[in-house]
DNA sequence: AAAACCGTATCAGTCATATAATACAGTTAA
DNA sequence: TTAACTGTATTATATGACTGATACGGTTTT
């Protein structure tokens, strides 16, 4: 059972994406295995204290990303295939960094000075 | 006279925010200094495609934060006063460095291959 | 003074996000 | 089988972001 405790809903986008990102980073991270029971929407809905629209909307994308199956009636299971970490570990990696590295150039921020920022915050 | 010709509008959030942060990282990087003319709220509509009442929000919005001096009717000019530069570039490279090493830390992503990662993206 | 420009304000309409309240049919377990 | 739970769908409402059109009064320029 895929456990949703650790997300705390923020103010970084719309609710349904940082739902979908929980779960992608629990996969990239290992967390979250293939197979994987998730709560019912009424359930999530009710743990969240978000609308089970919101949450439904959330399930949607994650089975057209291939990463849960839904059967009307019956409960919904992660579905991670061979490869599937690799790829959404590198989806997520990639543009975040790519997002850092992009502000820190527009900033006139130098590499030296950017990496030892990262450093102080990495460690800190 | 602030040029706005580098500024390509995207999907990284509400239009007036992304209009705020160019200003922001002008001025972070030191393109855009004291007492700088900008062009109208009606030129900046027509030439970035947005609407004047978006344009408008954005100003008022740059205002409040003491970068941007507006009189009814006449032009107006950016204030960028003694330590302003060091406070926005301090905002604006803690908060982008903070959120991905936060991402990676969540992913899972170890020091070592998450700076390697930087340093690709960095150079290529 | 008059024309052209400027910041500012208002009202209406669209779209995405999120909420709220149901309802229906398929699945599963008592 | 029946009861509880499941995914799914529908309609209505609210808010923020953005657009479009228009108007008013102050400033600058000629």
């Amino acid at each position: 059972m895929v456990s949703f405790d650790n997300l705390v809903l923020g103010e970084d986008g719309p609710i349904y994406m940082q739902i979908i990102r929980f779960v992608k980073q629990g996969i990239a991270s290992g967390a979250i295995g293939d197979q994987e029971e998730i709560p019912s929407r009424r359930a999530l809905s009710a743990l969240l204290g978000v609308n089970p629209n919101t949450i439904q909307k959330a399930c949607q994308m994650l089975e057209e990303d291939g990463i849960l199956v839904s059967r009307s009636g019956a409960k919904s299971y992660t579905c991670v295939e061979d490869g599937t970490v690799e790829r959404i570990r590198r989806e997520l990696t990639t543009e975040s960094a790519a997002g850092w590295v992009n502000t820190m150039k527009r900033l006139g921020v130098g590499r030296e000075e950017a990496f030892a920022l990262a450093a102080e915050l990495w460690d800190g």
